[in-house]
RNA sequence: GUGUUCGUAGCUCAGCUGGAUAGAGCAACGGCCUUCUAAGCCGUGGGUCGGGGGUUCGAAUCCCUUCGAGCACGCCA
């Protein structure tokens, strides 16, 4: 079903038309003066230059034309050459019933599906996800499924980090440790045990010692890069190791992400990357599209047009070893092997964007992947405390995730028990969903490429533009729609009837909003809007509650035709925050 | 140094493909619970949109300049 905007929009385009007008200026956009009325033209006074006529005449021929239309209760041309519009109640109600009544509310998905890879995780093995990994988790799993709503094929990468110098710091350790093992006894020639020779615990503990060890240690360091190459070889008792650290990881990292409500179809990493790239550099050097300087091999990238420097990228070492770059390289290689995805979009740092410059372009200048192949990188900012710095424990490190998720939740959980809650176990529960939408909603609802305050006092607070008051307002429809069926009613054979006053009215424009809304986020990769237009929506809705008396309506019809309007808000507001990657409670 | 992002109310943020009086929330102050969850609703005060110039009938929005802040700039990932 069409966007009530493009429909308004058209039947305006048409008037222009008739009235012997150019009807591309026919464009109707949500009124900036919702005092005056609910829509606004602004197109006569771009077109009066052009027409050489006053724009406030053209808006006069043009309402003249509209003032038939069943469509508008009002067409008002005003001063300078306004065009102000308002929706028909009936109108209006054909509107929202067709909307209850079509698959995602008449929002059409797009017309041009496409194949998306997303790589928005970044952990690295056998190092507990912290901090640093939380906005591309959020961002990358909303814009994930925002994606997937408008259609398009998605596929989440996890992108782990399992290739470079940690696994050798790790693999040396061990050997320092355990000798013995049969992994590091050269003439071995049996198969090596199933159960890894250590724990999760005894990895994260051992690379933070050994990454400390190698810089006070040459020598270890040394070996660590030995190590590090003899795996990358394929060094079977290496490989053998890696694969333990990597089974135990994905286990843990599942239950993480899954703890965030974060979820990735691709468990790939830097090492699914590899085979590609011999070849690769083999093919740059053939084509003489690499070449060395100082003793490493690099790509030029630099354009005519650019107004910045731009470096050459750098994608073998002088010492023979690849780089960040490299692997970035293969792993698009990867893809397009893969899944030959025709986007493929990068939830990462805004401090990398020079590295994802480089990369895109010698992607492109080697011709690994197809001209309109789209390769999009989501810079998002730093989270940062109170004080504007980057986000610390109180003694400087870096916090886990699992112990910000502890805190939010405890946070949650105590307010919860403040407001007067006797249930300990539903609170606990509520705490986990409330917290989580809490801490979700705070990020997702600043833009992503901005750096943004963390303040868990003001993300979990029930007031204000939080996550737990939009959960607040879906509990409350819930609990209304659960009392009209618990006195047997039935909106059965029932509609949406013409709006009665301004609130039914609001809200349901608001409603309305929900296509054009998802267009534009989807467009432009913003859950943002969807925040904002949730936190509008549930403004609307709460005042709605507030002048409405639906339980004690006497007019069986009319609250019927308040339920389904409920109904509907319910369900556009639990698709959105479903959108955002998190869910509301029974009750609160 | 070069480039880049940003600067909107006391604080945290929207708005930025140009339109009518620049919007929210928090904080402050004042109302509304014998009636569907007051985690709510209503109201009051608070801004020369960093400064200056320009384009335009019209600029927070586009262009230039200046000040201030963050970030990135070949062998880490």
């Amino acid at each position: 079903m069409q966007n009530l905007i493009d429909e308004i929009s058209s039947a305006v385009a048409t008037a222009f038309k008739e009235a012997g007008y150019d009807e591309t200026y026919g464009k109707v956009t949500v009124s900036n003066r919702p005092d005056l009325c609910e829509y606004q033209c602004n197109g006569a006074m771009a077109l009066a230059k052009i027409a050489g006529k006053a724009p406030f005449m053209i808006a006069d021929d043009i309402a003249a034309v509209l003032k038939n239309n069943t469509m508008f209760s009002k067409v008002e041309s005003v001063k300078p050459g306004f065009l102000n519009l308002d929706l028909s109640p009936e109108f209006m109600a054909e509107r929202m019933n067709k909307m209850a009544t079509t698959k995602d509310f008449g929002f059409e998905k797009t017309k041009n599906p496409k194949t998306i890879v997303i790589d928005y995780g970044g952990p690295n093995v056998a190092k507990p996800l912290h901090i640093g990994h939380l906005r591309p988790a959020i961002i990358g799993e909303s814009v994930k499924r925002i994606l997937r709503y408008a259609g398009h094929t998605v596929y989440g990468d996890i992108h782990i980090g399992d290739w470079g110098l940690p696994i050798g710091l790790l693999i040396t350790e061990l050997r320092r440790r355990k000798p013995d093992l049969p992994y590091f006894d050269e003439s071995y020639t049996g198969e090596y045990p199933k159960e890894p020779p250590f724990t999760l615990a005894d990895l994260e503990e051992m690379y933070p010692f050994a990454s400390a060890y190698s810089k006070e240690h040459e020598d270890y360091h040394k070996e660590a890069m030995e190590v590090t190459s003899q795996m990358q070889k394929g060094n079977r008792a290496y490989r053998a190791l890696l694969d333990h650290i990597l089974n135990l990881s994905f286990a843990d990292l599942k239950i993480n992400y899954g703890n965030l409500n974060v979820d990735f179809e691709l468990w790939l990493g830097e090492s699914n990357a590899q085979p590609y790239i011999p070849d690769m550099i083999k093919d740059l050097e053939d084509r003489h599209i690499a070449h060395e300087s100082d003793g490493a091999l690099v790509v030029d990238v630099a354009e005519e047009t650019d107004k910045r420097e731009m470096p050459p990228c750098l994608i073998r070492k002088s010492d023979g070893a690849a780089l960040y770059a490299t692997t970035d390289i293969g792993t698009i290689m990867m893809r397009v092997h893969d899944q030959n995805p025709d986007e493929i979009i990068y939830v990462v740092d805004k401090r990398q964007e020079l590295h994802f410059m480089q990369v895109f372009r010698v992607v492109r200048k080697a011709g690994y992947v197809k001209d309109d192949m789209k390769l999009v990188h989501i810079g998002f900012g730093t989270m940062n405390g109170k004080d504007g710095k980057p986000f610390k424990t109180r003694d400087g490190g870096v916090m886990r995730l699992s112990s910000l998720l502890k805190d939010i939740e405890d946070e949650m959980y105590n307010k919860i028990m403040d407001n007067g809650d006797k249930d300990e176990k539903e609170a606990r529960e509520n705490a986990k969903i409330v917290g989580l939408a809490a801490l979700k909603y705070g990020d997702l609802s600043n833009q992503a490429t901005k750096d943004y305050i963390f303040d868990i006092d003001r993300f979990t607070s029930f007031e204000g533009n939080t996550g737990p008051y939009l959960l607040y307002s879906i509990v409350r429809i819930k609990s209304i729609l659960a009392k009209y069926n618990a006195a047997g009613l039935s909106t059965e054979g029932k509609k949406i009837l013409p709006p009665a006053n301004k609130d039914e009215k609001d809200l349901m424009l608001k409603l309305s909003a929900f296509s054009t809304m998802m267009e534009g986020a989807a467009a432009e990769y913003a859950p943002h809007k969807i925040c904002a237009y949730i936190y509008e929506l549930a403004n609307v809705f709460n005042h709605f509650y507030h002048e409405t008396n639906i339980m004690s309506c006497e007019d069986k019809d009319k609250q019927a035709g308040y339920i389904l309007l409920l109904k509907l808000t319910k369900e556009v507001l639990e698709t959105c925050i479903d959108l955002l990657g998190f869910e509301a409670p029974e009750r609160m």
